[in-house]
DNA sequence: TCTAAAACTGTAATAATTACAAAAATACAA
DNA sequence: TTGTATTTTTGTAATTATTACAGTTTTAGA
């Protein structure tokens, strides 16, 4: 995983020159890890800097995502979320809170994975229901 | 399976009314498996009926997905498509020729969709890479 | 300090989807 | 069959997320 405290080290590693916004940005994303939405980060970051542009927010993660330092998730249609974690993991989205949730996959996910004749470049695995939380509060 | 030849019986039993375009959506839907998307849909029927609009494609998705007849995937941000099959299953896309593939899961991936704590409603599971056709076909 | 390149901003343009109201088709009771 | 209410379809306008773009600011380095 990236560390959270040498993230210009990690972004010049991967090519992308690491400016002020852009730095900030990628820290939110490592800081709070909610997959959010380019709107989520936008509304987030303008506290601290009320100069930033959504523009900035939509440009970055273009950037990111060209450099392999996040992905986009397509969870529901219309709400593009971004993930710094590039690594393979499923997400499972809470239909009650929204949140959206990290789970590893263990090897027999490979075991699908293998199909003969396909070349494999990406893979999404996500799921939908309600976490832990909200089905217990709902068991009032 | 449903059967193409008794899409109205089928529309009925999901509570909806066969109409004249919903049955030749779905059909065209049941027929090609080719999980389109709402243009590709319209574009295919319109040279058949010319006054279909896009609109009653739109709607007609919506009714059917809020109805379980079809699900949808979004494999590619701004690329929605459906499908008739709502079965479990994983799809591949072909980053080369865009066709979406099926692939059936066995019985290991129920093994990681069973999280304890989560009530699992929905799961997408979707793969990107090159299609053996084009493999082959850039061996050249 | 000066200059060129890169990054950022804000607005305008684009494109997918939805809202909406009018027109057409359908169901069915009289 | 005819009349009427309901449903479906249509076409355009509105909305919304994203992108294009051009001007401004910032940065890096000679
Ligand atoms: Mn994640
Ligand atoms: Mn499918
Ligand atoms: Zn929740
Ligand atoms: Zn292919």
């Amino acid at each position: 995983m990236v560390d959270v405290n040498n993230i210009d080290v990690y972004l010049k590693s991967q090519g992308i020159r690491p400016s002020f916004h852009r730095m900030k940005i990628l820290e939110y994303l490592l800081r709070e890890r909610n997959h959010p939405t380019v709107d989520t980060i936008f509304d987030s970051l303008r506290g601290m800097f009320p100069t930033l542009s959504r523009t900035t927010v939509y440009n970055t993660m273009k950037l990111f995502l060209s450099h392999g330092v996040v992905q986009a998730l397509t969870i529901e249609e219309k709400e593009v979320r971004y993930d710094a974690d590039t690594s393979l993991h499923g997400h499972f989205k809470c239909v009650v809170c929204g949140a959206v949730y990290d789970f590893g996959l263990e090897e027999e996910i490979k075991t699908f994975m293998n199909l003969k004749d396909f070349q494999i470049n990406e893979h999404y695995i996500f799921l939908k229901g309600v976490c832990k939380t909200c089905l217990e509060s709902r068991e009032v």
